[in-house]
DNA sequence: CCACTTATGGTCACATTGACAAAAATACGG
DNA sequence: CCGTATTTTTGTCAATGTGACCATAAGTGG
């Protein structure tokens, strides 16, 4: 059904899969078996099939690379990359999903037998030219948009298990966020956010402090008000990854 | 160069270049010439190029349908769409760029010869069953990107002339937001955001009241303390493209 | 000079925030 | 069993941002 009269392009979708992780920010990422990169670390992905919608390949994916159904995950499109020599085989226009997860047991070996395994963030964005393709690229505008989405949605209750305390929650955004935030005026905020968090009735034991009380993520998925990144202050002109806005 | 042993797809890039005009926020659109949906109301745009980047593709044809060289103006990825349906010809995956100018004399009858005009955003989104393609949702989802940015980010300012008033500046918002502004409260928030605007030394004339002070765009691209859409309150559970977060 | 119009500045009550203190509720060591 | 350390949770307070609203400034047209 492609025209003939119309210049063609493999379609690929790559996926961004982050979880918190031994107090760190994980990527799932495959080794790559065959050339270009064989060897090499890339994100899990795979061309578009012909009767299926992006988002549908995104999911259908992450199920072969992670086992999971991804209906109760967070996946979202990212954007779409299109760099004319991205991929040496020919042309192939990337679009690159965000998923985020709470730590769950462990990536399955893919479907397809490829060595999938959670790498720290940050170790894999201090060598930005060890990646395949631009897969460097695709990361750091993931977690960008991540560090972003904690602001102003309740993104952040993905990372963590069902049911959590605040403490925990508080870890996601000092975590993603690399700072340290004040564990009551935290508190104060995210109990104060309508729709955020619902009180399970639990408690959590043994802990060797003051029991936290456990909650569920409530049904709101804007945050208002928005939780704050930087202290306030500063001229921010910055913008680090690339896709600056104005 | 492109491998056969992958489904191919034709890549396309689609424009929704914004701008306030008569007091409404307008759309750039084309009347098809060509079947499918001839006759039919679309957002320009046209296929990658072999050796082009998406970027490039987006100026590209903003500069064939407007004449207008998009480098100082404000072109951004929005998201893909690749529902397997979405053209009936056959597979396009479509990328859309979101562009926003100020009310320039006129858009030039593209390089192609289609007919191209603004036309009122209000009265398309109206009538959701008569665009092109998906265009009524790629012109939703468009919409609602402008509005959200105009929050966080100094886009506004490229709605306006090289040079303008406060009160101009609060049109935009106005207008773009459908709500109205406090102009004093407005004119305390966007004076103290700091690197937002910068006063050239003009003032107006003849406007029948107190000459406004000019102003340019300044070095800010965030914006800081962000300026807020909604009077506050409410639950926010809503979000109406269809894309939601979270 | 006066009415009118628009821009800009100020006031005040209120909400949000960060820094910090204090209280509550548990574990653990003696 | 008591005291101390630990963690959660609740307050307090000053600084700042915000909305509602009023006042003043500085033009135009009669």
């Amino acid at each position: 059904m492609t025209r003939p009269d119309v210049p063609c392009s493999a379609v690929a979708v790559d996926l961004a899969v982050l979880t918190v992780r031994d107090r760190c920010l994980h990527v799932l990422v495959v080794v790559r078996a065959k050339r270009p990169h064989q060897g090499r670390l890339a994100l899990p992905g795979g061309f578009l099939e012909p009767d299926e919608d992006l988002d549908q390949a995104a999911h259908r994916e992450l199920a072969e690379e992670t086992g999971l159904d991804a209906a109760d995950l967070n996946v979202h499109q990212l954007r779409s990359y299109g760099a004319p020599d991205r991929d040496p085989r020919g042309r192939v226009v990337s679009v690159c999903y965000v998923a985020l997860m709470p730590d769950l047991p462990l990536p399955i070996a893919g479907g397809d037998a490829r060595a999938a395994d959670w790498a720290p963030v940050e170790q894999l964005l201090a060598e930005p030219d060890q990646r395949a393709f631009d897969h460097h690229l695709l990361l750091t505008d993931a977690v960008e948009h991540a560090r972003d989405r904690l602001s102003h949605t309740t993104l952040a209750t993905t990372f963590c298990p069902p049911e959590f305390t605040i403490a925990q929650l508080r870890e996601v955004y000092e975590i993603v966020w690399g700072t340290q935030l004040d564990p009551s005026n935290f508190h104060r905020k995210v109990t104060g956010a309508p729709g955020f968090l619902v009180p399970t009735g639990g408690r959590t034991a043994g802990t060797g402090g003051r029991p936290a009380t456990l909650h569920r993520a409530g049904p709101a998925t804007r945050l208002h008000p928005a939780i704050l990144r930087e202290p306030h202050s500063e001229q921010h002109t910055k913008g680090a990854t690339g896709h600056e806005y104005r």
